[in-house]
Parts: C-alpha cells; sequence; structure tokens
DNA sequence: TTTCTTTGCTAACGAACGTTAGGATTAGTA
DNA sequence: TACTAATCCTAACGTTCGTTAGCAAAGAAA
C-alpha cells in the first residue's frame, strides 16, 4: 500500500525533475508532465497536492543530502582543516553527480518557491555556505590554506563545483571519483601552500 | 525620432532584463513588465514584435560584449599566453560587472530562445569558451601553465567566473577592478607554474 | 463477497497568458 | 496649418494554465 504509493510518487518527482531541469519549473507545464508520465495531467492530483509541492520536494531533500555529507566530511575534528575541506568538495561533488538534474534543479529552480519555504531555503543554503567558509577560515588560521579572504574563496569555489551539473554527463569517460578529485586539486593547488 | 524610439525600447529592455533576472523569462508576464513601466500590456508591443524579442536581443548583446572583449584581451600574440588568459579572465569580469542582470540572463535564460536562436546561442558560447580552453592549453604547451586537462581547467575557471553574477552587488565595497585582480590571482595562482 | 485503497479518467472551472486591432493623443516637422 | 511618427489606450481574441469534482476500474485486504 504505502510502498506502490511512494513508488508511483518517486516517478513522478523524476519526472518532474527531469523536466524542470530542462525547461524549468515555469515552463513546465502539468500536462506537459503528464504526458511524460503516460497519463492525464488531473490524475496527477491523486499523488500530489500542488506542482510547487514537487519542486519543494526536490529543493529540500538535496538541501538534506548536501548537508547529511557535509557533516560526515568535516566531523573529524581532529583532521587538519585543508583535509576537512577536501573531504567536503569531494562530498559536494558526490551529491551533485548522484543525481545531476536534482541538482541542477536545487541550484537554478529554488527561486520559485513561495514564501515561506523560499526564505527557509535560502537559510540553509548561507548556513551551508558558511561551513565552506568556516573550514577555508580555519585552515587559513592554521597556515594550511592561504586565502586574502575566506568569503571571497568560498563563493569561488563552491561556484566551480556548482557548475558541474551544466556539462556532466553520467556514463562519460571520468567516474565521478575522478571528477572529486581532480576539481578538489584544481580548487586546492590554488589555496593549500606549497612548500 | 530615432533616438527617442531607441530610448523608450531601450528602457523597455533595462525593465525586462531586471524581471527576468529576478523571476526568470517563463514567470514574467508581459503585464508584470508593462506595470514596472508605468504602461498596459498592449503597449509594449509598439515597441517590440514579441517577447522573445527581448530575450533574445539580451541574450546576443551580452555575447557579442564578451566576444569583442576576449578578442581585445587576447589580440597581442606577443604577450605570453598565461598573460592573456589573465587579461581575458578579467575582461570577462568587466563585463559581467558591467551589467550583472543582463549577465544572469544570459547565462540562465538562454534556454527560453527557440530554435534556431537556441542552437545559433549554443555555438557562440561554445566558441567563446573554446578561446579558453586555448589559451589554457597554449598555455601550458609553453610551460606557462599546469593543468592536466585544459578543457576540464577552462570549465572550472569560467565556473567561478559565471558565479559572479548571483552575488555582487554594484556599490560593495570592492571595485570591479578589485573582483577582476583578485579572481584571476585566485584562479591562476592555482594554474601558473611557480618557481 | 464486501470493502478499501490506489490509480486513473473526463470534463470543466476561473484565471492568466501572449498578442492583436483599432483608435486616440501628443510632439515635432514641413 | 497639415502631416508624420511615436506613444499609449481599451477591449478583446484564442490558448493554455493549475487545479478540482465526480466517477470508474482494479487489486488487495477483510
Amino acid at each position: 500500500m504505502e510502498t506502490a504509493q511512494l513508488s508511483r510518487k518517486d516517478q513522478i518527482d523524476q519526472t518532474a525533475t527531469a523536466l524542470f531541469r530542462t525547461r524549468g519549473f515555469a515552463a513546465t507545464s502539468m500536462r506537459e508532465l503528464a504526458a511524460a508520465l503516460g497519463m492525464e495531467a488531473g490524475s496527477i492530483y491523486s499523488h500530489i497536492r500542488s506542482k510547487e509541492e514537487l519542486l519543494h520536494r526536490i529543493c529540500f531533500r538535496l538541501a538534506d543530502e548536501f548537508f547529511a555529507g557535509f557533516d560526515a566530511a568535516s566531523a573529524d575534528a581532529a583532521l587538519p582543516a585543508a583535509r576537512r575541506l577536501r573531504r567536503a568538495v569531494e562530498s559536494h561533488v558526490w551529491v551533485l553527480t548522484n543525481d545531476v538534474a536534482a541538482s541542477a534543479v536545487f541550484l537554478h529552480e529554488w527561486r520559485h518557491l513561495s514564501e515561506p519555504a523560499r526564505t527557509e531555503f535560502l537559510a540553509l543554503r548561507e548556513r551551508y555556505e558558511a561551513g565552506f567558509r568556516e573550514l577555508i577560515a580555519e585552515g587559513a588560521a592554521a597556515g594550511e590554506l592561504f586565502t586574502l579572504d575566506p568569503a571571497f574563496a568560498a563563493l569561488t569555489l563552491l561556484a566551480s563545483l556548482n557548475w558541474l551539473p551544466t556539462w556532466y554527463r553520467p556514463g562519460g569517460s571520468l567516474t565521478t571519483s575522478d571528477i572529486a578529485h581532480r576539481l578538489a586539486n584544481q580548487l586546492l593547488f590554488g589555496l593549500e601552500v606549497r612548500l
């Protein structure tokens, strides 16, 4: 009972995610979504309450995943900050590549959330970025990293990572692990102090 | 006559740019745009042919500016590739900060162009990215830059730059020139060979 | 067998959409 | 003065939008 419902709901979520990603939330109609699922528009409402609920679920699920990954990566306070930062970068890449479509929606379509969800979302995002900022600041204070401005560095770093969904295609020649390492290297070799 | 028409047209372009940026192209209605201009929706069509024409003009004007800046920055073949790359990065930042709203539209709303404009736009964009790729490859071949993969490096570099419109606000504490230098430093010190 | 849940349909609602037609006003030009 | 171009209006067009109501089939649970 519960499983069957969730299964169909998940199909809807997944198809909606793909459409929101390629056409954008506002430009995707419920009739388009229904057609992609092989059903009629009205039928979708047996499973969801509103179109925005779909967007809400996508955005906040991804936010959860980013936080869970970051927390796991940065939990071990015994590690040097630079090492924790590298792990956090790799976790971010992992979440991104694990579901590129949802990530793209998370990054670009959140603005179509209405209040208060929008404000709540932005607060989460700010908190997440603050995590990176603090790791960088900590690493800079410990002499492991070099940057004039941790906030600036964090923005630039996340920017590079967040561009990934626009070019990454699953099944390419690079594994997600390759990508994570390369990105971390390219970004951190600009930050890490070399003897 | 011509000036007056262009002036009003420019007002429309500018207001449309701001709305497309904050609400997205698809979610911005002509009635909203008209209200922001203090006029009625139908009146706009004395100045433009269609809503998409507005988007088209924004996207392709920015593309022109990016190309003009890049060409000027990389024209002097006597300069080392790394130096030309730095100038290209600074030019990119200059175009971005010179009109953040239009840049954000250029970066995020082009997908709402219909064919053949969309394909044409993507070709321009690809050509622009290729310019950076080639500068990086050239610098790598000359031993001025270090990267395992010029394409990868170019993507990451442009990603950092293109995130700028999401956080930059004109009139902040940093001048655009400061920003350009800092970004170029942060990105190139990860690429430039240090003795 | 009866009951309930899941899933889907058709038909329609009111609202909003981009766009157009046709006319009015205004300011500058000849 | 007459003419032209620019600017904007009202009213409406056909379409599409998100969503709802009411009903039906189908399978699982009792």
